[in-house]
DNA sequence: AAAAATAAGCGTTATTTTTACACTTGCACA
DNA sequence: TGTGCAAGTGTAAAAATAACGCTTATTTTT
């Protein structure tokens, strides 16, 4: 089982030449990708319809296959904009999905990606025309393959992550209160958080600038707003910290 | 370009018929597998002399292609014990490294792992039969193709992980004193750690059963040799902790 | 128009954790 | 027998975290 017509892209004698390359199995590369986003005070996944058979007209999250010409990276934001039309979101690497019997169709390899976006309006027209929908993380449906895995690797990772990275401005619209801010570290920790220390120690961190404007959404007395400080955010995000509430 | 005969391990027609599939480039899959150990105060990474073309004689990680047959998680374990004849190693996921032009030879993504070991006598034999050398990490030499790269991400992913698991334990031997343990994590760390506040803090997490033996290979009094206790290790491990320092 | 209800926001105190630091012990070797 | 060297112990100050009560702004109800 092999396959001499595959790409090189070097061309020198010893290269071409070596067992080593044209002895070994190729196999399918895909790229897959978790995309979670806040909104209504809940983590939300979002899932397609997939078009094609295999498992046409089920629930997955988003993939393709890697193409020769572009990096795995490079596969993972091209779908992520493929799909939703948004570029420059956070992405990470997420894990590798590599069991020989993952997907019945042929032995492919997945890596897995996960995106946290901000649910804006733009985002909602992109979603409609894929046939796609966000579920609430509580009630995602079954998946195709081993993409339910994925989802639960995804928040124990973001789970583990929220504690050392200020995260969860990834997750929320450019202007939000701290009570937004601390819903979304609530939802992500599992259980309640203490106003007033989480106020205290968000603030104290330093990386938050005040508005002016309340949003008056979900109280009588309105919530001020804020804005991330981009630079001090940043400064955070490199050099960790620890938010362990 | 295209793979036609490319293996399924799944006849049914619709699967077998997907264009989805068989349009798909088939890659080259590897797993790499970044090899530390702890000696002689020191944290070291195993290298191998490179048998085959190309690059063959340069030093690398150890490494294979997937078999059509394995998982990628059992491509990482065959591999480490094919080259250190180790079996039920620590290893962890290191990520993927999936650049067009990584290898000139072909197009080849490596899932790359990281595996921490003990060493003991039995090893040195394994290690001298491959062509390997243990290099201290402070000198490591050029590695072919991204395997520099990989060991940097290692040791990032070290420092991280030691500060919320007590890593350090699959890299000692099974007995070992406070001070060499403290000196694994100063090195891991970087920095100088205070003795006594590291002395309490790890035992306050009894996670260490006292021996009556002492090593008196670095000082003239001698330190009292522990062992780990593996229920309450497993615990920690699970839960996650906080070892700052 | 006054009262009730609701969530935002602020400040203090108690507790725990972390940091800093100095002296004593046991043993080998001169 | 005493000197050097790393192992081992205790304590106090500082910082971070956790617990908790009251006030404020606004809308809804009476």
């Amino acid at each position: 089982m092999s396959c001499q017509n595959f790409s090189m892209n070097n061309n020198s004698p010893t290269a071409r030449n070596a067992a080593y390359y044209t002895e070994a199995a190729p196999i399918l590369v895909a790229v897959d990708c978790i995309i979670l986003g806040y909104d209504d005070d809940r983590l939300k996944l979002l899932s397609f319809k997939r078009k094609v058979e295999p498992f046409q007209n089920e629930w997955s999250v988003i993939g393709s296959f890697v193409n020769p010409s572009e990096s795995v990276d490079d596969a993972a934001v091209r779908v992520l904009e493929e799909y939703t039309g948004l570029q420059n979101i956070f992405m990470e690497p997420l894990g590798c999905y590599g069991a020989v019997d993952r997907d019945p169709g042929a032995r492919v390899i997945s890596q897995a990606f996960f995106a946290l976006i901000r649910l804006d309006e733009k985002e909602v027209q992109t979603v409609e025309t894929h046939q796609a929908h966000w579920f609430d993380l509580s009630a995602v449906p079954k998946l195709i393959l081993d993409h339910n895995q994925m989802v639960s690797d995804t928040l124990e990772k973001l789970y583990r992550k929220a504690r050392y990275r200020p995260i969860g401005f990834e997750l929320l619209p450019e202007k939000f209160s701290i009570p937004q801010l601390q819903n979304l570290y609530e939802t992500i920790y599992g259980r309640t958080l203490d106003r007033r220390n989480f106020r205290k120690k968000i603030l104290s961190m330093d990386i938050l600038d005040k508005l002016d404007e309340k949003n008056k959404s979900s109280s009588r007395k309105g919530a001020f707003l804020y804005r991330f400080n981009q630079s001090r955010y940043q400064e955070m995000a490199e050099k960790g910290f620890d938010f362990e509430m």
